[in-house]
This record gives structure tokens, sequence and C-alpha cells, in this order.
RNA sequence: GGAGGCUUAGUGAAGUGGCUAAACACGGCAGACUGUAAAUCUGCUCUCUCCGAGUUCGGUGGUUCGAAUCCAUCAGCCUCCA
């Protein structure tokens, strides 16, 4: 082990500057002087580190909760380290017990290759991907023999595996714990093992999954296991609960340049500085500016969260875009007027008698309401204009023509098209 | 192998024979307000030909004038004892 006064100068601060990039925003890095004695290896010999991240096969979409953990990889590259992307196409088909226990479907061959290419066109937005390697651990996990898993299984205690809080939980409540969920784990710890990872990435809700990958490598005589770096869970749109899919309270990368902006818009002020440090590139000096002038009164929260919202759309589109977007924001929310573009709505001839149609029916046709009721209950509550004039009578027959424009709440626009 | 429990609208959860389309919470939608699609306040939130009607409470079949509520049976889930 090299020891820090055997280091030249140079050395030792080049180790420090990535150590300050590396920490920053992280919720817990387990053990940290493994980490610093990581770093100094790498600087010595040259040789880059192998920083490890598990990504789910089934659910490809990327919203702004993944990049937390992207944009620490992305940091890892740009300061010379490789990094191992897992596609988990074989632990996939247990899923993680973590949260919500249900079983999922099976992938097929067809599904995972598709899943993979869109995390790779997704991923390419963050990540250098030439220096990048992909791995689906089905090539390690799926030629395992049953006494290999036998060896796994017998590394760990079942009273080790009931100190995850998930498993502790659930089993003080009498709910249960299928014994194939011990090996989500395990298999996760074994992807490590396999790839010789240096340092493995995940939230805070992994780790005890990424703690079991050093215990894992100890066990199978790797001399220095594993090092977790964990980041912090980031909260959604409703600043409370960790964003998510299934909690719908997310911004996708890959939506449109105006959704990623009103989305952005609507976090709460509080959490924006957490936003920045996490999920922006925006320099530690710049942050503690942001931070200091929000506190000071000096930064417009408003003003900064435009800001935020603009830089999302520009790494995720593009500048023209990012500029766009904010346009339309302050035309539609600020000055509540109509947007330039919005949505074309078509609208079969064949549905209208005489030209006209009700205003229920209309709504319907044109799927800005899910039932009749849904559009009475629309109507009967002033949210519906079409040209701007309000429309409250539910019994409206209205003569719908190319080019008019329906409104129905404050971000529901369709400009009709009859065809 | 045995004993018991659970299954209600998007979710959680009340309701144990009529007053229940079904409390309440969350979520969702809308309105007001706001720098904001935040917070707060208000209304709505099964469907329809909507001042009236229809169809719901895991499935099926019963009992009853009448059932989400009782019985039988099937299915799914859970716990405990062996």
């Amino acid at each position: 082990m090299l020891t820090w006064n055997q280091l030249t100068d140079e050395q030792q601060k080049e180790v420090e500057r990535q150590l300050l990039i590396i920490k920053r925003g992280t919720a817990n890095i387990v053990p940290e002087e493994a980490l610093k004695q990581k770093i100094i290896k790498a600087v010595v010999t040259g040789i880059p580190l192998r920083v490890k991240l598990g990504l789910d096969p089934s659910a490809p979409d990327i919203h702004i909760g993944h990049t937390v953990v992207l944009q620490k990889l992305r940091q890892f590259q740009d300061l010379g380290h490789e990094v191992q992307l897992i596609i988990g196409d074989f632990t996939g088909r247990i899923g993680d017990p973590t949260g919500k226990s249900e079983t999922r479907k099976q992938l097929s061959e067809e599904d995972v290759q598709h899943n993979a290419q869109t995390y790779q066109t997704q991923l390419s937005k963050i990540l250098d991907l030439t220096k990048t390697t992909f791995y689906y651990n089905s090539s390690w996990l799926g030629a395992l023999k049953f006494d290999d898993v036998l060896k796994l299984a017998g590394k760990v205690t079942v009273a080790r595996m009931l100190e995850r809080d998930d498993f502790a939980k659930r089993y003080a409540a009498n709910q249960p714990i299928h014994v194939h969920e011990f090996f989500y784990p395990l298999m996760q710890a074994y992807d490590s093992v396999s790839l010789e990872t240096d340092i493995e990435l995940g939230g805070t809700d992994q780790t005890f999954n990424i703690l079991m990958g050093r215990t894992l490598q100890g066990a199978y005589e790797m001399k220095e296991g594993q090092v977790a770096i964990l980041m912090p869970l980031l909260e959604g749109l409703d600043g409370v609960q960790k964003m998510s899919k299934s909690l719908r309270n997310y911004i996708g990368i890959d939506e449109h340049p105006n959704d990623i902006f009103g989305k952005t818009m609507s976090i709460p002020d509080t959490l924006m500085t957490k936003y920045y440090e996490l999920t922006t590139m925006l320099s530690n000096e710049d942050l503690v500016e942001l931070k200091e002038g929000l506190e000071a009164g000096t930064v417009h929260p408003r003003d900064a969260k435009l800001n935020l919202a603009k830089s999302y759309v520009r790494m995720y589109h593009n500048a023209q875009a990012a500029d766009e977007a904010e346009q339309h924001f302050i035309t539609v929310f600020q000055k509540k007027a109509l947007p330039d573009e919005m949505e074309e709505g078509q609208l079969p001839v064949s549905q209208l008698a005489n030209g006209q149609l009700s205003i229920i029916q209309l709504l319907v046709n044109l799927g800005m309401s899910v039932s009749n009721s849904d559009a009475r209950r629309s109507v009967e509550q002033g949210a519906v204009k079409i040209n701007e004039q309000k429309i409250t009578d539910i019994h409206a027959s209205v003569k719908p023509s190319d080019g008019d424009i329906v409104q129905v709440g404050k971000r529901k626009f369709i400009q009709i098209k009859l065809v």
C-alpha cells in the first residue's frame, strides 16, 4: 500500500482534485479511506478505476432522478476512469425486492436488446460512450451451476441478509419474504466479483446490495473490495417522494422540451439547489454563489429556476429548444396567452351533423376528456374555451372549423383539423 | 398435512342485511391566488341520452321483498402450527 508521503506533490494535488470532484453531492462513501487508496493507486499506476452501475433492463426511460448517478459516472469518466454498465437481464427475472415487491414479468431476448438500445441512445446524452462498456449479467450468472450457486449462498448468513432494512421490516411485519429474493443482492454482488469492480455507484437505497458486493469480493479472495459511492435520492415534483416513474413525479430526459421546462418550474423552491448540485455540471464555486444569492435574496428564485429548466432542455435537447421552451413557458403561463404552436387534433367531418356537434362530444372526440362525464365536469367548472371564448353551457352545440383552438384547463390546447 | 385470516373505486382504507354509488385519506382534474404547472384555499373525481337512469364492492351460484354486507363454491394472496 502506498502512503501519502510517498507521492510527489503533483500526484498529491491530483488525488485531492479527484476526491473533491467525486465527493460532491454524495450521501455516503463506504469506506471513504478505501476510496482515497484506490485513487492514489490509479494516479500512481495510471490504471483507471472500474466504476460500475447496474441498470434495470425493464424500464429504459431515464429521468432526472437517474441522472444523479449518471452525472457522477460522467465525472469519473472525465477523470479518466472506466465505466461498466450492467444490463441486469438475468437479475431482472427476479426483481429487486427494494421497495415494492412485485414479481416482474420475464423479458424476452428482443425486449432486452431493444431496451439496451434505448439506454444507449439516452445515455449518450450524459455519458461518454467511448469510455463505457456494456455487460449483460446473464453472460456470467447464466453460466453458474447449482453447486456454484450453493457456494455463493454459503458466503452469507441469513442473519446478515435480515439486516437489510427492507427485509427486516417485512419480517417484523409478518410480510412474506421469498427465498429467491435473498439472491438479488447476491447476484448483484457477484457482478462485481466477475468484473473486478473497484467502485460501485447507486442511490442510498442500494447501500446493502453494494456493500454485499464488497463482502463477496472479499470472500472470493479479492484483496480490495469495492467501494460504495451512494448518492442521495432525488425528490420528485411533489417535493416529498423520490422521483420515480410509477409515482409520476418525474422529468424524463426524452420528454418534449416544453414538458421538461414546465415540470422543472413546478419543483418546490426549496429543492432547487439540490437539483443544481446533483443533476447539473454547475461548478462548486457557482453553486455556493447561487446558494448565497438565494439566501440573501439577491437572486430571485424564479430566475434561478428558469435557469435550471433551461439548462435541462439544453442538456437533453439543445440550446435553441431551450430558448423556445422558455418563451413558450412565459407566453402560456406567465402571460396566460396561447402558445405559438400547439398539437393538432383531427376531427372527422363524419362526426358532425349540419356541421355541428355538442361541446361534450367535441371534447371526447378530441381526446381532451376521458368520458362524457369528465367533459361535462370540465365545462361546468368553466375550464373549457374555444378560440378564447369560455363555454359554460353543457348543452352547447359548436360549429368547429379548421384552426379553431380548443382549450381545457390551463395547459391543454388543441387546434382542430377537420378530416 | 392442519388451523386461521384477507380480497371494496387509480392507491390506501371504512363499511357487517335496506338511510350506500359506497365514509375518510392520498392521488388526479378544475377554479381562485401566486414569479411558478410550488404552497394555500374552494369545487369535482363510476358511467350514461345527467334536475333522471344504469352498472359496481375477487369470480360463480344461492338465501332474502331487499346483499358490498348472510350461505355455498371457485380463484388469488397472507399468517401460524406440523
